[in-house]
DNA sequence: TTTAGCACTCTGATCCCCGGAGTGCTAAAC
DNA sequence: GTTTAGCACTCCGGGGATCAGAGTGCTAAA
């Protein structure tokens, strides 16, 4: 038996209906939407189709359910592309008028409005270099016990603090502690900075060394911060408005998953901007009954950015695709005019 | 008719019995659990407790639940103050081993703790003064287009960011803006800022003007940001294991509200470190079906944060007060300590 | 190959019933 | 006067039983 194009087309109805109504949807139901045919027919080609495994009932006398592979067909081929509307675009560019200024507060703001334009969950998360180095330091005196450490990174992420120091140091030695950490300190792994640290150990007075070792560690955490992937879940609440997920266990359990998964939410391939995860095609067991779509984006030359929509098989993939694509585009222009975008205009 | 010892004693049981199990309490429990006298007699005091406004009856032939009112005695007299056990002590004390940096982020790693020790969804806030002001400002020019602008603010607070120049800068031009910025743009409101902006506009060159009218732009938002409240809420899928919330919409409003409300959660009164409000005491309609119990904590000298637990009226009063006011402490104590911690120990 | 017809199945809503928990009241006991 | 035992009563919640509706599969005819 194979697939013929009335088949596929009969999958593309159950689908489609059954992405709105989350009910098995009968054969009547189909009939009227395609027209042309009687239920009768329908039904033949149904049981066809459960056979052929794209299909599933959940008892004898129900309706049908699309079967993951089912997902994948329409997903693959049978889906129609939707385009963004002009109004959904200009949309999507006016929520993305973010104020960014940390990229972490910037993921969340943008996974609100993913998220709240999706009506499903979403997770974000900026993939850095899996080593991130420091390009540039500068100390600031500010008393004799305190000075401020800024630090250029990769992609011209700029982190600076206030560091209190564990002794009092002469105006002077910051000039010179400024040039051993610029020549000695740039551009190496955290890990070599680490042992750098060791060497100069004996070279320096031991105060020096000291303030130092603080300056350092500070760089090194927050290198190893800005490298490591933060992940940022948002609107997990919108799960409960899914039938799916009116049971308060479930519910719970994947937003608890979502919650504390830090590394093994999916991730689209190097070369495809966009991913579609369907049912048990996820790795996860937590995920086993939903679906997810990510979407990357560029930051900068050589970060990735994620957004993931995470919802039940029956999502609506056409219009999360769109839209989460659209939201990806949005956000490599928004990253890629300029690093971190400074006022186009002062108040006027 | 008046509130004798015995009646108290009644009530507290109650209380005590209906936030565990939240099943309406019978005469028959309580007398078990008092000794001494026989349900009929409960029987008896309950009713006297109903009448006088401290116990509800969900209907006529089921046990008593407390009412608002009932709590609200409980909570200031009956309830038994808790010590946190040293093993509690002791492990809010390494929860709150945040690696902190930028308040915010700080801010959601405590409500996560928080939270877990709850079990209740919390919120957190860090109260800024209404008007932050810059105490210091430094240009540091990358390169004829860019440079990063560090401003120090109030409390000690450093922020800083690259800056895309609109224009070319001859190196020297910096440091004359710089002197510009601290002379000028110092200890001021931010609406003063914008105000001697325009003045200055035709006192320096024009392009001299661009340039500065980028950094205060930038000062200007990020003090306003820094001043704004932000409320960062963590753990709301905790209610979806309370009984009270395992109705999908119900739960869905109030994760919803948490979400949004920026700025109508409960604050405790200037003097006082804790407050609880229960149920209708509260204000906002959301809430109306809740208690909130909320800590404040000092940061630095002029700001003031916030802890904020939300859960059922049948709240576990004694628990919750006692280990947010754990927190409260230690996070004071943390930031009282240093304003922003430097590593105690570098590696060894 | 399609269709009409029909008997059959299964679900989900509704109703009913009933046990159990708990009450309020009364009358006796302390 | 307070406490207690006893008892009738109320109400909830769970467990069938019932039933209509939707949908199916199959057969036989078009």
């Amino acid at each position: 038996m194979e697939l013929t194009e009335r088949k596929k087309q009969i999958l593309k109805v159950v689908v489609d209906d059954y992405i709105h109504t989350a009910e098995p949807v009968g054969s009547k139901a189909i009939a009227a939407r395609m027209g042309g045919v009687s239920s009768a027919t329908i039904r033949n080609e149904l049981a066809d189709l459960v056979e052929l495994g794209y299909l599933e009932q959940p008892h004898t006398s129900a309706g049908r359910v699309p079967s993951p592979k089912g997902y994948r067909l329409y997903v693959n081929e049978l889906m129609e592309r939707q385009k963004l509307s002009l109004d959904e675009t200009e949309k999507i560019n006016r929520s993305l008028q973010l104020k960014m200024e940390e990229l972490d507060r910037l993921l969340s703001q943008a996974g609100r409005a993913v998220s709240s334009f999706v009506n499903y969950p979403t997770y974000m998360a900026a993939a850095g270099k899996k080593s991130m180095t420091a390009q540039r330091f500068e100390l600031l005196p500010v008393d004799e016990r305190s000075c401020i450490v800024v630090m250029m990174m990769d992609g011209n992420r700029v982190k600076s603090q206030l560091l209190r120091l564990q002794l009092k140091v002469e105006m002077d030695q910051f000039s010179i502690l400024v040039n051993l950490l610029n020549s000695h300190f740039t551009k190496i792994s955290t890990k070599e900075m680490n042992l750098r640290l060791m060497n100069v150990a004996d070279q320096i007075p031991p105060q020096a060394f000291l303030l130092l070792s603080q300056v350092v560690s500070y760089a090194v955490e927050s290198l190893e911060e800005a490298g490591h992937r933060e992940i940022v879940t948002t609107g997990a609440r919108e799960l409960l408005k899914l039938p799916e997920f009116r049971d308060a266990d479930k519910a719970h359990e994947l937003m608890s998953f979502l919650a504390d998964s830090k590394e093994n939410l999916p991730v689209p391939e190097d070369d495809s901007p966009m991913k579609i995860l369907i049912g048990p095609e996820n790795v996860s067991d937590a995920l086993k009954d939903t679906s997810v779509v990510v979407a990357s984006y560029d930051i900068g030359d050589d970060m990735r950015g994620l957004i993931g929509v995470v919802g039940p098989t029956r999502m609506d993939y056409a219009t999360v695709a769109a839209r989460l694509s659209g939201f990806a585009e949005g956000l490599t222009r928004l990253f890629g005019k300029q690093e971190l975008p400074p006022k186009e205009d002062t108040k006027e």
